[in-house]
DNA sequence: TGCGACTTTGACATCGCTGTCAATCCTGCT
DNA sequence: AGCAGGATTGACAGCGATGTCAAAGTCGCA
């Protein structure tokens, strides 16, 4: 397995010896770089093949003046545990996949978006661990200031957010489009008075969301009421507030829209607290098809966002920026509704 | 800020300069190694808070051999995603805290502890980033083959689990006794026919803790009775199932301890399908304290485990193990107990 | 056959640190 | 004052890659 005679790992001297080639050579095997005979990259191929040869990412790093090291930078989820913890957790699958296929290791740096020291403890991440790029996930793809440091850096960077900045990529998804169709598949269960739950402001996909609810009801020709209208902040607990609210009116929605399934499970909880059933007296829907969507009761009828897919294709087009690709600014990847047996036909009218 | 002429990071030699000493005295100062004067100690400490200083951490990989790297081994998530994404989302934190402060990036390796190709996985992930030290969580730490192939390539790692290996740490809970103190808890609400719902039994400390329920049992002088131990998974789904299973019998159990939150969490869900009031004629208790006991309807009794506490601790240990501290083997973070609302009195006979 | 223009290839310096080992400095003692 | 022996310090050789630049090889065409 490993061939030269020290018992060590085989190094390029190893593979360039073997290969009877300069080490210089090998690099450029390695590295894919042009002009190389093809007879030559075979001959080295062979030899790495046989010495069982992987660069030395140290030395590669120390040489190449880089770090072969992204970091996704994301809100950290203990401050909002439950759906955050999925969510998070298909990002680092995403992110993790595609860093390994462009032979980047990934770091991981959870941090407050809001922390007032947020713009020196990235500095200083970029700087001990010479990041080589950054994957920013909501809602720090957001925060302006970052972005500005990370450009007078001249750090590349991707933003998963659905907001442009020039000369980046950004991967977003279709929340408005999705969410009309939400609201067409409501509307279409006879729904009219449609509440809606907004999310937390910080986090500009939400606020896509409550367009798409606008629209729905506009291309219904629903009226838009603001009273149906109310703000949450992404929480469980603020889903069961507003909740409250909504179903202790006399003429209370016969379905209600929140911005993600923490809230919609809130709405169900309260919902079953006072006794209204679900679906019969009311429709609950959610954003994010989040595992807990399968696990509440009843189960929850969402619209599924692609997270995994979106940290995979934001790390690819990381790397494809450092590599010289050109970028393109926005890239869609696509959301999709998940009827469960949270919605249901609207309760005939009294 | 940046001191040396060039407008670059400064290097160990800027600070050498600046310092008037070699750079071999100010990697000596950097590391902390001994025989540096005082006096020269502090001309460099002053240099490198001048210069802003930080070294390079690829120059250090390359000539020391090592790669400030530690990788957390932990099974992926999205395989039962909530409760452990929550329990994932502790897990980094912990370690990534004790990471950051021991001067060490950490690297994260989720993965199916089941695959077949565990161990060339590892292996590759050791031999391409050239790991320094592995955490391993459960059910990782419990696979021998893995701790097998550690010690042979001498890799240094640290186990979260209640076993021993002999000469590597090890960080564990009370679960035994934590879980005998809930079912003292139970006891003394007036509960004798208290059900248990095992979990995955590769969880090793998930077995200890159906013998804190037997232990318990003993203690208050009551049976233990075979047909009101079930077999779960740590699903949810599984707590669904045992908890039908539990709850259509004539004579059903007052009291149904979960080994973990998820299954409790689907046994609340199944009684509220049969419609079974909770905790006026069932209690119901769990373990882990994941973020979903305070979110299910009636929240969730449950056993608080100090997981990020435990991450943290054992990546101190492993960086404690690498310098050369001598070992403990084990080392017990305790477990708490934690009352809401899915637990009360036994409904008296009729 | 000879020549310019590419293509290939390799020698060697370099990246910024740590390890080795020898040189120099200090001590306390005689 | 002289000396052994430990405490300090530094010179220098790597670590294993990549970047630079010049040498050597090829090819087409006059």
């Amino acid at each position: 397995m490993e061939g030269n005679g020290r018992g060590q790992r085989a190094t390029i001297d190893d593979v360039a010896a073997r290969a009877g080639v300069s080490i210089k050579t090998v690099s450029r095997v390695v590295n894919n770089e042009p002009n190389v005979r093809d007879a030559t990259r075979d001959k080295v191929r062979a030899a790495i093949a046989d010495l069982n040869y992987y660069p030395n990412a140290s030395a590669r790093r120390l040489a190449g003046n880089r770090s072969f090291l992204f970091a996704l930078v994301y809100d950290d989820p203990s401050a909002y545990p439950d759906a955050s913890a999925n969510y998070v957790t298909n990002l680092h699958g995403g992110a993790l996949k595609a860093a390994r296929e462009a032979g980047y290791d990934l770091l991981i740096h959870p941090c407050d978006y809001q922390s007032s020291g947020l713009l020196e403890e990235l500095d200083q991440l970029i700087d001990h661990s010479r990041i080589d790029g950054l994957i920013l996930a909501p809602p720090l793809a957001e925060v302006k200031p970052v972005v500005r440091m990370l450009r007078k850096l001249g750090k590349p960077f991707v933003r998963v957010s659905p907001g442009k900045v020039q000369g980046y990529d950004a991967v977003h998804t279709n929340d408005r489009e999705i969410c009309v169709a939400m609201m067409r598949y409501l509307v279409s269960l006879g729904h009219e008075r449609i509440a809606f739950i907004r999310g937390h402001e910080d986090h500009k996909a939400i606020g896509d969301r409550e367009r798409g609810y606008e629209d729905g009801l506009r291309e219904a020709g629903l009226p838009l009421r603001s009273s149906l209208v109310l703000q949450g902040n992404n929480s469980f607990d603020s889903g069961v507030a507003c909740g409250a609210r909504l179903l202790q009116r006399k003429r209370r929605p016969t379905a209600i829209f929140a911005a993600n399934d923490d809230m919609a499970a809130g709405v169900l909880h309260q919902a079953l607290e006072m006794e209204i059933p679900v679906p019969d007296e009311l429709s609950v829907a959610g954003f994010d098809d989040v595992s807990l969507a399968q696990h509440v009761f009843p189960t929850l009828t969402t619209i599924h966002q692609p997270v995994k897919q979106m940290a995979e294709r934001a790390t690819k087009l990381l790397f494809e920026a450092i590599v010289g690709k050109p970028r393109k600014e926005r890239t869609l990847v696509e959301s999709t509704l998940v009827i469960r047996e949270s919605t249901g036909p609207a309760p005939s009218e009294r």
